[in-house]
DNA sequence: GCCAACGTTGGC
DNA sequence: GCCAACGTTGGC
């Protein structure tokens, strides 16, 4: 099983707006980025976990867990017009872009922020703690995972 | 809203 | 294939 960290606004779509939805299970759309492409077609696969991550807002941070529940499928936002996520250059005998379902588990009890993990020497080796950081899905290992679980109970 | 850091595009 | 211009991300 392998760990991942998915951004998202949420004001966009929020960790509730996860949990809310039906069968709490969302198609995790609008992947724009190659790297994060790649993670999503080659390397996330059925019953992975996620880090559901707030980012863009008053306190970033981590604020539950999610499950990857289907295999990697076609993103068809990409062929829609009227989708917000519509890529005129991905086309269906060409595609570009791929998504997979995700799974509300749980929220954590208090938000594990982004401060906290950089400021957390267990977690200096974090994607998101490196660099630029502006990977909207990025694996995490089982250490760091179980760390941040741990931190927000 | 600013802006640094990064990614993408497209002319050459 | 280089790189300048432009667009986006995302913390602050």
């Amino acid at each position: 099983m392998k760990y991942w960290l998915m951004k998202s606004e949420p004001d966009d779509i929020s960790i509730d707006d996860l949990r809310d939805s039906p069968n709490h299970t969302m198609a995790w759309q609008g992947i724009r980025n190659y790297q994060a492409r790649n993670f999503i077609r080659d390397d996330i696969t059925h019953g992975d976990q996620v880090l559901f991550y707030h980012s863009s807002c008053k306190v970033p941070g981590v604020v539950g867990i999610a499950t990857v529940v289907s295999q990697p499928t076609l993103d068809e936002s990409a062929f829609d017009p009227q989708s917000r996520y519509f890529d005129p250059k991905s086309e269906p005998d060409k595609p570009r872009w791929w998504q997979v379902d995700i799974q509300f588990t749980a929220k954590l009890n208090q938000i594990v922020s982004l401060q906290q993990l950089k400021s957390d020497p267990a977690l200096q080796d974090m994607v998101l703690v490196t660099k630029g950081a502006r990977l909207s899905v990025q694996p995490v290992s089982a250490d760091e995972f179980a760390h941040i679980v741990m931190l927000g109970q």
